[in-house]
Parts: C-alpha cells; structure tokens; sequence
DNA sequence: GTCTATAAATAGATAGAC
DNA sequence: GTCTATCTATTTATAGAC
C-alpha cells in the first residue's frame, strides 16, 4: 500500500470526524447557554456555571467563544434557526391564524420545556452586541418576515383583527416566548403543560372579554 | 420659661422633622431603586449605581437598608401600594371589567414611565427573599383579592370570559407589568404612549382573533 | 484544544473616623 | 448618619504548560 494513497484517503476523513467532534462540543456548549438562559437570564448566568454544565474548563470555553456575549448570542442564533425550521414545517400547509397559532404554541413548548433564551432586558450590554451581530440579525429578519406574512394574509381572510397593526401582532407573538404566566401556572400545580398552553392560545388570540 | 417645658414641647417637634428627613431620603432611595430596577432589573442594578443616584455614599445606603435584596423589596412593597391607592380610587366607581381596564391601563402607564419595577426572573436571589418578606406578601395579596373580586364579579356579569380560571386572568393582568411590548412599540417611534396603551389595551381584553 | 492557575475588574458589604 | 477606604467573594477573561 502506498503511504500517500492511505494518506489521501484518511486525512479527509479524520478532518470530517475532528469537525463533527468539534461542532459536537459546540451543540453542548451552546444547548448549555440555552438552558441557563432560560433558567435565570443573561445577568445572573455566569459563564464557569455554562463551563461546569458541560464539563470542561472555562478556558476551554474561550477557544471556542470570545466573549460571554458572544456566547449568548450563538445561543440566540440556535433559537432562531430552531424556530425557522418550525415553521418552514408549517408554511403553506394551514391557513395562515392557525400557522400562527402553531407558532405561538411552539414558542410556549420550548419555553415550558426550559430551552427559551430569555430575551434581553431593555439596558442589557447584550442588547448593543446582539444587534451589531449580523448572523442573529438576519435570522431574526428572516422569522419577522415569514410571520410577518401570515399576519397579513390572515388580516386579509378576516380571521385576525385587520385594525390592528402588523407590527403590533408581531410583537405580541413574539412576547409569548418570554411572557411570565406559564411559569407562574405552572408552579401553582393546578395545570398540566397542555393545559396552560391552550389556557395561553385562547387568552392571547381570544382575549380576556368574553364573545 | 421653664427648660422642661421648652423640652417637652420641642423635641417631639424635632423628632418629627428627622424622621421627615429620614423619610424623605429613603423615599429618595427606593425611587432611584425603582427607576433603575425598572430600567435594567434586578441582577443588573448595581449599589453603587443607586448611591450614585441618591447622591450619597453607598455605606450610607447600608444604614438604611441591609442588603440589596430588600432594598429591591421595599422599591416592590411602595410599588404595590402605589397600586393599591389607585385601586382604592376605582372601588365601586365603575363596573367592573372597566375597574380592570384601568388597572391594566395604570399598569401599563407606570411601566411606560420607567416606575415598574421588573419582576424577579424564574430563579432570581431576589424570589426567595421576596417569598420570606411580610410586607410584600401581605401588600401582594390585598391586590390580588381587590383584582380576583373584580375579575369574578365581571365574569357574571357575563363581559369576562367565564371559562377561563380567574387565576389565569389575574396573571395575565400581572403580566402587563413587564410586559415588552410596549417599549419596543415605543422605539419604533411610531406610537405615543396613548396609542401604545390603547393597543395594548385591546389585545389583552379583545384578543387578536377578530370578532 | 484542554487543563490549572491567575490576572484584572467589579460586585456586595463593612470598618472606623468624623 | 455620612463619609473614605477597604475587605472578601465573585466575575470575566487570559497565560502558559501539556
């Protein structure tokens, strides 16, 4: 066997499996952010927590991140690309309030299963990074758009209050990833998961006054 | 004249303006704690921001209050009694999903005035402390049996949604404190802050679905 | 790339003079 | 009661050996 043909055949192959281990370690780093995130918010997340979570040293984190910010961010990014696929899944397979109801209810799942990033405080040094951060900016261009859309084809068919601007939909949707009552729900005992998500469907697309 | 006398007459005098001017700091402090909890939440507000504010030493601040977390707790406790007075002036003036309404309405007001302060996220050190304190507690509950009244009585009046728990309505009125709405419709600069609050109005009561 | 060890900055809280 | 100065712990981030 010729040395250079084994060569040749194997480097790219191990390069391939030194990425996947790479990007392995990656997918926890970030699934760690996440998840602290989610548990108690950019400010009280400390990054030996997000090194301790996924057992390696901090030092080890910062080859792979530069900053907490960044680490923060990448974490976002994840969330955004998570919540695309979704709902490329749902695109043109509903009529478009139930696309968005489909949106809203996936939003409070990932939520209730602890994996939403909280979104940053008004004043957050996060803030400023996250939008100076094109591949977060982008993404999140991307998911405006695509719901952006069913909001107003659904305005359009008469199922969702054409009075009311798009933009205001938009950000009502977008406030149910971080809206406090299915936490507080939750800690009462009273309801299961499926139950507070209908209970939140119906009180952010029915409202509170009766009909 | 007898000194005594002189004494006995004085010195309640002057006791009571230094407790005026005891009260007037402190009342200084817990606003600068409530602009800046309100502005960047608990775990980003620092002591030394809130002497900076007040204009006194932070050691000085440690005479008044013993610790940040129930500096944070008393800047919750005025909060709650400021709501409770604007309540009190609503009592039995209106029905009552318009008393609702305009609580809804106050809250949404003194939050777009930078005097909400944040609830504590999920995990918070801040939770736990504001679970032990008395005064918070005893506050807390008082608006929530004057709001949980109005909330069962307009449901009989058949002009809230009877079929949901009043639990669910009362959080979901509480969660229009921090809700993040409107500021961002704020900084589209598009919207006043009369406008901001109709909005806000209508899509908590009347939902987004069309009627 | 991972580790241990440590720097550098900042947090909450306190000592002690006045 | 207020101040300056300081303590102690913790935080983000890095140096340098392997």
């Amino acid at each position: 066997m010729n040395s250079s043909v084994l060569k040749s055949a194997a480097a790219p192959a191990r390069r391939s499996f030194r990425e996947q281990m790479h990007l392995a370690r990656e997918d926890a780093i970030v699934q760690a952010v996440n998840r602290l995130l989610a548990e108690k918010g950019f400010e009280a997340m400390t990054v030996d927590e997000v090194a301790a979570e996924v057992g390696i040293a901090k030092a080890s984190l910062y080859r792979h991140f530069p900053s907490k910010e960044d680490l923060a961010a990448e974490a976002m990014v994840r969330t955004l690309e998570r919540a695309q696929a979704f709902l490329d899944t749902l695109d043109a397979t509903l009529p478009p309030l139930q696309r968005l109801q489909g949106a809203v209810r996936w939003m409070l799942q990932v939520q209730l299963q602890g994996e939403m990033p909280a979104l940053p405080s008004a004043n957050s040094s996060l803030r400023a990074t996250l939008m100076a951060h094109r591949g977060y900016m982008d993404r999140l261009m991307a998911v405006s758009e695509t719901l952006g859309g069913w909001i107003e084809a659904a305005q359009a068919e008469g199922l969702l209050d054409a009075t009311l601007p798009p933009i205001v939909v938009l950000y009502t949707l977008y406030a149910r990833a971080c809206d406090p009552v299915p936490g507080f729900l939750r800690s009462t005992g009273e309801y299961s998961d499926e139950q507070i998500i209908e209970l939140l469907l119906r009180t952010c697309f029915q409202g509170l006054a009766a009909r």
